[in-house]
DNA sequence: GGGCTGGTACTCGGATAAGTTGTGTCCGAGTGCTTCTGG
DNA sequence: CCAGAAGCACTCGGACACAACTTATCCGAGTACCAGCCC
């Protein structure tokens, strides 16, 4: 039960991009993150492939947000890095073994994996009830303005 | 973002050992479940050790519940089978790179983490709500009584 | 006949190998900027 | 001086090794039961 190390990096990534104006290229995410680049990178493929981000290629290329921080949810990252699978996997044990029971008279669901299934939409709804933009307002407020003004200086070098 | 397998088998094991009297041999409870022997008997390892099962060696040995079914969470369960570590990690990303926020200024927590934290805590609390005895409570209100006797009547040959 | 002792067969327990998924890396295709040349 | 086109440097994208973890397995230690023996 251990969730991909690259959603951390990638929703710090999309917090970032939610306060640029210009493509952000994946080396300097990297760099600023202290994160290997070409991983990274391969994290911000996934972004894109999900639809999160607009990659623009080219000299003075990089990755944007395809949307406003606030329509996308944290729950958006996560699936788009982790994969929107549920981590509990029902495979019906109750149809094998010598005590099997036929697939015909199992109407109603297992009961372990509707246990299961609650608690992934309990996560999931708490995930998405966080949006990007809701992040980025809580580091702007409980972080010095010196320094984020640093770093806006730092990505422009 | 994947729970370890061997969960659901420790879940099915339990809600049977819920209904069991005398103790049950793990090699019973793998044909049952049409599992492998050998690893299922790692996964009530686990189980004894958390204290959730307890082991009666010898002739007649095999596997029992230590407390009512009642009193066991399915939490618990997965807590032993899977470890209680949550699956989001935070590795202080803001504390490390070119722009590394010195660790005495990071009096707040990270939002991100939070955020995980979050939801974390939601998932276990679902989890907590439901216990072996509900789930057993379930099951034989579901079953027919003429399969449930004759697998106690396999268990006993 | 009852109690004790030794043997045995069964059980669990930890230490030990393969498969699969995440982790990290590399090089090729494509695009925008720059510069040079010609008008 | 301006327009056009070629070159170039930088970017992303997918295909390729490495490592860690989950999965699966084996063999050894310990214990309750059972049979035999002694009292």
């Amino acid at each position: 039960m251990k969730m991909s190390g690259g959603v951390e990096w990638a929703l710090h990534c999309c917090v970032l991009l939610s306060a640029a104006t210009e493509p952000v290229a994946a080396a300097k995410l990297a760099e600023l993150h202290d994160a290997s680049p070409t991983y990274l990178a391969k994290q911000l493929q996934l972004l894109s492939r999900a639809g999160l981000v607009r990659s623009a290629p080219g000299q003075s290329g990089g990755y944007l947000l395809t949307r406003p921080a606030t329509e996308i949810t944290v729950l958006d990252v996560v699936e788009a890095i982790d994969g929107s699978q549920p981590a509990f996997r029902c495979t019906e044990v109750r149809q094998r073994g010598p005590m099997a029971i036929p697939a015909e008279r199992c109407d109603t669901p297992c009961p372990i994996a509707q246990v299961m299934e609650s608690a992934d939409h309990a996560w999931r709804d708490s995930l998405r009830a966080v949006t990007i933009g809701t992040l980025a307002a809580t580091v702007t407020a409980t972080t010095p303005s010196e320094l984020l003004n640093s770093v806006s200086a730092w990505l422009s070098s």
